[in-house]
RNA sequence: GGCGACGUAGCCAAGUGGUUAAGGCGAGAGUCUGCAAAACUCUUAUUCGGCGGUUCGAUUCCGCCCGUCGCCUCCA
């Protein structure tokens, strides 16, 4: 497959260099709930990962929790809580979210404040070799000194420095000089380290993590499209100037961020939707088809208007997974490989989703049309349900607890209603049905007799 | 100010130097149905922000302009 990398700004093809597929994804710092921006980015690596898997590859994901910075802090001292407390709840809710998103679990989720010893390893290292010096407590990457600082965001120091608001600041050697060790105030968490009491910068740890759990040479290094600069750019510059290789990353896979009323969804300011304030509206899978009808790379404006289409998308494929054609009579089967061909194209390109998709939709149409033909469908709808699974669709009929318990009642309505019907008494069967439509069940009467779903969401 | 992305039908959104510019939602007509729903069929961009240029030919390449947005400070 082709994957676009950040770094080189072309469609490369991918190989691993190994046996599994090393993917770090730079994960959240949790001090307040995740949002759908978060989701987003997520989905997407998600649907890389399963798309990978499905190739054939074994991946390795791991993905981090920046526990410990100073928005923790601040967040903690106001809900009077403490940092520990505070990240535990909100990782808690975070793989919740995750996992109602159907984005499959990291293998290893590190943290920052359990790898410690080996970011205080990588920092000495890194003032050994001349990279980093100690100034007041406080320990700082040499930006100089790194051939190549700006090759991934594709700028230069001096472009950096024209025009930036950069703050002077007497400690550093040089502006653009980012922190590798804070030294801690009073009352702060702190660890024990040579330059004294103090917590890792905003950069260090994913560099030390994906080192870790992963080696100086992934595969894929991914985020959203926000973390090219400053973050990703120093960690490349702190993990190449460490390891002494390159590159660090084989491809830097970078999403397209998501607005929200003409501006990017950010936690700092405040304009966002929570994974939770979405999901209470849309399924999962509507969210998904959401995300995935737009390329990861390109940036897409959340609305309720335009996410309300995909819910009906949904059902419209989860329709034709359900029809039941075992007594279709023909011999003719649907093929459904020119489709596999097309979904496959798609995704090797790039993870081309949009084009994808219209492949399912198409394989969708040509099965409802088998079955009106009598064809026979059964592989055809292997076929589909395989390959939405690869994009993280679920597709299953929405069975709320509520409607679960009333199915019996359902059912009982249902009856009486043919039994209307079969005496001709429109009025009061069509009312039943609008009844229970506005209830969120929807009646349909077909050939084989009337079936009922709930369509409340 | 520097760097970058984007502007395709009512909405969302792929895509290509040249036979019919995907797909989804919406809308309209028809088939089916007691009526609906679902499904199917057909219709819904002679045209891809504007103006120039390159070319036999550009929506696709180049330049300029207009508009939107991102990064340059924390952020998926």
């Amino acid at each position: 497959m082709k994957l676009y990398d950040s770094l080189t700004g072309e469609k490369r093809d991918f190989a691993p260099q190994g046996d599994e597929v090393k993917m770090y994804v730079c994960g959240v710092t949790p001090y307040s709930s995740a949002h759908v921006g978060h989701a987003m980015s997520y989905v997407y690596f998600d649907t890389l990962r399963r798309y990978l898997e499905f190739l054939g590859y074994t991946v390795k994901h791991v993905q981090n929790f920046t526990d410990i910075d100073d928005k923790i802090i601040t967040a903690a001292d106001k809900q009077k809580t403490s940092p520990v407390m505070l990240v535990e709840e909100l990782v808690e809710e975070y793989l919740m979210d995750m996992a109602n998103l159907n984005i499959q679990p990291a293998h290893v989720y590190p943290r920052v404040t359990d790898e410690i010893t080996k970011i205080v390893e990588m920092i000495e290292g890194l003032i050994e070799k001349g990279f980093a010096y100690e100034s007041e407590g406080d320990v700082y990457y040499r930006v100089t000194k790194f051939q190549g600082y700006g090759k991934l965001s594709h700028r230069t120091l001096d472009g950096m420095m024209a025009g930036a608001r950069v703050e002077p600041n007497l400690q550093k050697d040089h502006a653009m000089d980012f922190t590798l060790w804070k030294a801690s105030k009073l009352g702060e968490p702190s660890w024990d380290s040579p330059w004294g009491k103090g917590r890792p910068g905003w950069h260090i740890e994913c560099s030390a993590m994906a080192l870790h759990y992963l080696g100086p040479h992934l595969d894929i290094h991914g985020g959203g499209q926000d973390l090219v600069f400053p973050h990703h750019e120093n960690e490349i510059a702190q993990t190449e100037a460490f390891t002494g290789e390159a590159p660090f990353a084989d491809h830097w896979v970078h999403n397209g961020l998501l607005q929200i009323d003409e501006g990017k969804m950010s936690k700092s300011f405040g304009k966002l939707v929570t994974v939770r304030d979405a999901l209470a509206k849309f399924s999962s899978d509507t969210m998904r088809l959401f995300f995935l009808n737009s390329h990861y790379h390109s940036p897409l404006a959340y609305a309720d208007e335009s996410i309300e289409g995909q819910q009906r998308a949904a059902e419209r494929l989860l329709t034709a997974l359900e029809l039941d054609a075992s007594d279709n009579a023909g011999s003719e089967a649907v093929d459904p490989e020119p489709f596999r061909q097309r979904f496959i194209t798609a995704m090797d390109d790039d993870l081309n989703t949009p084009q994808a998709l219209a492949a399912l939709f198409d394989l969708t149409r040509e099965i409802n049309r088998g079955n009106d033909e009598k064809k026979q469908i059964g592989s055809a709808q292997d076929t589909l349900r395989e390959l939405t699974g690869v994009l993280g669709l679920r597709l299953y009929p929405q069975e709320e607890e509520s409607t679960q318990s009333a199915s019996p009642f359902v059912e009982l309505l249902a009856e009486i209603r043919q039994e209307l019907r079969d005496a001709k008494q429109w009025e009061l069967a069509d009312r039943i049905r609008d009844r229970l439509q506005a209830l969120g069940v929807s009646l349909e009467d077909g050939a084989g007799g009337t079936k009922w779903r709930n369509r409340s969401s």
